[in-house]
DNA sequence: TTAAATCATTGGAGATGTACAACTATCTGT
DNA sequence: ACAGATAGTTGTACATCTCCAATGATTTAA
């Protein structure tokens, strides 16, 4: 960072950066595609369920897609017994999706293998860890 | 960070906080499909051969797919204007594809999407962003 | 010089996602 | 009670992506 640096340049450095970081290691995605023998799309689901029940348009909505193909999703991860349909006490059009056993160790063994961090963030010396980790929690809660 | 917090722990959750806020934006992702007219895929390939010129092997390599699929895509892309394939000199199996002003232009415009800072990390303090920078750029050069 | 390997391409099978339209059951507001 | 909105589902059409087999042109190795 120079002199004449502008607060916006090197938000933008560092956010090429971060994203070159968390980006690049694309072989993860792979490994856990692999792991699961599903989609990463339905593996996203699954950890999504997997984190608290919800309805199946809640569900849509976070993944951004449309109702209709959760719905397909739903019913290959319930076809694997991952995942299951319940009624929704409060409104009894919709259907709460939640996780069972097996999709809960799936679902974990997901987040491990996604959650380990690379080599080069495990590389950096104590001090820059602990700072990092501070600038990104403080990213992580923005607005919040 | 607790005093009882180990490097892996902490390296755990910084890794976790920076997943967050890569992938958290996917709407960046529809902003530029929409913007482009083209899948994310095809858009990254795009932005590969506008960093500079490659065989379709290397473009395969790089986008893990296999040769065929970059075939299609390249000619999807060629179809579209954006890329042309020359002769390689060196090896006349293969070919090289390389950008044009149009595709150029329209890889930069998605680079320009793509990397737009959110407004948590130009929220950040001055001083933090620095010292964002400079850890980001100690991870990104890793091992070179 | 010949055999094997590599490059891009074509083709095809199948999984995966996206986008709509329409239907039933149910809820909400009047 | 009634009209309109919403939830999940079914169905269809299509784009996209992965995986595999095979081919002609060219390079590399024996």
């Amino acid at each position: 960072m120079t002199a004449h640096d502008t607060h916006a340049a090197t938000a933008e450095r560092a956010w090429g950066q971060l994203r070159e970081i968390v980006l690049g290691g694309n072989e993860r995605r792979k490994e856990v595609v692999d792991a699961l023998g599903m989609s990463f799309f339905r593996i996203k689901a699954l950890r999504r369920i997997a984190r608290g029940p919800l309805t199946l348009r809640e569900l849509a909505e976070q993944l951004l897609t449309d109702r209709p193909y959760a719905t397909l999703v739903v019913d290959d991860l319930a076809g694997r017994g991952l995942v299951e349909r319940t009624a929704n006490p409060a409104d009894r059009r919709s259907k709460i999706v939640s996780v069972t056993p097996a999709g809960k160790e799936l679902a974990a063994r997901a987040e491990r293998i996604l959650g380990t961090p690379p080599p080069a963030l495990l590389a950096l010396p104590a001090e820059d860890l602990a700072e990092l980790e501070r600038i990104t929690s403080r990213l992580a809660t923005y607005g919040s």
